[in-house]
DNA sequence: GCCGTTTTCGGCCCGACTGTTTTCAGTCG
């Protein structure tokens, strides 16, 4: 019997767990726990996409807070905590081998099948059936069996050598990436005549922080043609699929690439459809069903009535509309709640672009022989392309001058420097104001890696962690606190610290932060930066619940970087943020109040 | 197995595409 290391068990462990027991499920008897797999999966995304640590939640006895977990789940999770294995979960995978569960990664597999080909070949060992069933694959032994044929044969080859090159399901792009990748196709498909308009909607539309597949919506009156200009792209590497109205690649590196068509007068209701979350649209599915209504991409059947009509929407605002409801932001399409409130015409305004009026995070190639990387631009670079950008004020905030390089009175003196050379660029620029500040390191004892004394040369500083990072909780969120404690330090810089698919960051008891930030009239950053996005939006929305004030800012280290605002504003939108809650949308005189307060 | 301004019982989204099938099963989004 298998035993978990329940001493410690990480929400992505227990989320697969329950995956597993979904596909077990599945494997037993797909109608008969059609529900029970379809609560299980619930259970696990949910637990994959919550701020809270399972675990932690287990020891308060409230694990029933998260959406999805109820009475059973519940009591199998306490089961598990306690005794390190749970007797129904045991009784579920009856029967079924551990070695199912690696081919469930591999795309093409399912439970079905992975479950039929370790049964039939007798398959157990779960670090080896990968290279096990290749091997069988390439003696010719599946295509003999019932249900399985030389392409299904072929088929799995493939997907195995695919999966070994690293296109496994579960890795995901950071979006700006995909933001480009998508470009290019989209290009490419705005030159065929047949195509009337491109866009790219699913992860990417609603700007999640990673992106999985890349979903494109097309336009047209002869899909035929539109789908077979499609799959021509040079770029593919070969043909997923391809049917009468949609059909998927996979371009270089192995990203998917999937189309979809509809004639114009049914554009607005693929858009929906395409951009979903899948729990926005099952939600939104289950409500129309209530009113008599079936919804999908073609639009809108009214089931009472005995013929077959479908009411088509050229706009997703009139699909909306159709519903009773107001038009709901991408970013926010992910059944927290949005269908609700679109429902009493009670969204919030969210924050835009337009309205950011500064950026505060800069590093100017300005020589302060920082601690980290020095920018690339010259402060006055950085000043015209805020103008260009239209904004009111820039702050230039490059890493504090290294303390293990310099004696204090050097570093006095490069400060003084840059002091007077800032008050120069403020003299001979008039229509940008410009903000004094520095990003100062939060040393692991809490302190900032600059004398406090000289604090006081600028309006204010941003603090962040750069450096170890394996803290406890408790330990990390003292000494982000310590850090954030100087009357200067207003902003705190991309405070998880995670880097996408790179590393988690480090753990802080939100909480805490929460309430200092909000006591001290201080600020949590939404970093643009590609790989941070940091505040996750799922932060961004517990600081918005909590009144925790925001700065969204772009860490650039050359003035293209300012560009990279767009992906600050949307994870503050996917956070629900509005105009109030984000402060550099704040005009120049206000915004230097809060700072110098 | 979860959930609730129609319900604490009786519901639970909707469709595309492929391969192995002679009408459907499996996977995917």
């Amino acid at each position: 019997m298998l035993c978990y290391h329940f001493s410690r068990m990480s929400n992505h462990e227990i989320a697969k767990l329950l995956r597993e027991i979904a596909a077990s499920y599945t494997i037993k008897n797909d109608k008969k726990f059609r529900f029970q797999i379809i609560a299980y999966q619930k259970a696990a995304d949910a637990i994959d996409n919550t701020n809270f640590e399972i675990q932690d939640l287990y020891k308060e006895n409230k694990l029933n807070i998260v959406p999805g977990i109820g009475i059973s789940i519940k009591g199998h999770l306490e089961e598990l905590f306690q005794k390190g294995k749970v007797a129904h979960f045991d009784w579920v995978k009856e029967g079924i081998s551990e070695a199912v569960f690696p081919l469930l990664d591999i795309p093409t597999f399912g439970p079905k099948r992975a479950y039929k080909l370790t049964k039939e070949f007798n398959l157990k060992n779960s670090d080896t059936v990968i290279e096990d069933l290749e091997k069988i694959a390439k003696e010719g032994k599946i295509s003999s069996l019932k249900g399985f044929g030389e392409k299904s044969e072929k088929e799995i080859l493939r997907a195995i050598k695919e999966y070994k090159e690293g296109k496994k399901k579960t890795i995901r792009m950071p979006l700006p990436y995909a933001f480009e990748l998508t470009e290019k196709v989209v290009d490419y498909l705005k030159k065929s005549n047949a195509i009337l308009e491109a866009r790219p909607l699913g992860s990417l539309r609603r700007m999640m922080a990673t992106v999985g597949d890349v979903d494109i919506a097309v336009s047209t009156n002869n899909p035929k043609q539109a789908l077979e200009y499609f799959v021509n792209y040079p770029f593919k590497e070969r043909v997923v699929e391809k049917g009468p109205t949609s059909a998927s690649i996979l371009v270089s590196g192995g990203k998917q690439v999937d189309l979809m068509t509809q004639p114009p007068e049914s554009f607005g209701s693929l858009l929906q459809h395409f951009t979903g979350s899948k729990g926005h649209n099952i939600h939104l599915r289950e409500l129309a069903l209530k009113k008599g209504m079936s919804l999908s991409e073609y639009g809108i059947k009214k089931i009472s009535k005995k013929e077959e009509n479908i009411e088509k929407f050229n706009s997703e605002e009139k699909f909306y509309k159709a519903l009773g409801m107001d038009f709901v932001p991408p970013e926010i399409r992910e059944d927290t709640g949005e269908i609700e409130l679109a429902l009493e015409h009670k969204l919030p305004n969210l924050v835009e672009l337009k309205d950011i009026k500064g950026d505060l995070h800069i590093h100017s190639n300005y020589p302060i022989e920082p601690s980290h990387d020095l920018g690339r631009n010259s402060m006055q670079e950085i000043i015209k392309k805020a103008e260009d950008l239209s904004y009111e004020y820039v702050g230039f905030s490059e890493h504090n001058p290294s303390i293990s390089k310099h004696k204090e009175k050097d570093i006095e003196k490069i400060i003084t420097k840059r002091n007077k050379k800032i008050e120069q660029l403020s003299k001979s620029n008039k229509n940008i104001r410009i903000i004094n500040l520095l990003e100062v390191d939060i040393m692991p004892n809490g302190k900032l890696a600059i004398n406090e004394n000289f604090l006081s040369f600028f309006d204010a500083v941003i603090v962040s962690i750069h450096s170890s990072f394996a803290m406890n909780k408790r330990e990390m969120t003292k000494r982000a606190l310590s850090g954030l404690s100087h009357p200067k330090a207003k902003i705190f810089g991309h405070p998880t610290g995670r880097k996408i698919n790179e590393r988690n960051g480090y753990e802080l008891d939100w909480d805490e932060i929460f309430e200092f930030v909000k006591k001290h009239k201080k600020a949590l950053e939404i970093n643009a930066w590609p790989n941070r996005l940091d505040l996750p939006d799922s932060i961004v929305r517990e600081s918005v619940k909590k009144g925790v004030k925001m700065v969204i800012n772009t860490d650039s280290h050359e003035v293209s970087q300012m560009d990279l605002m767009k992906y600050g504003v949307a994870v503050a939108r996917r956070g629900w943020a509005t105009k109030d809650d984000i402060l550099n949308t704040l005009p120049y005189n206000r915004f230097i109040e809060w700072i110098k307060s």
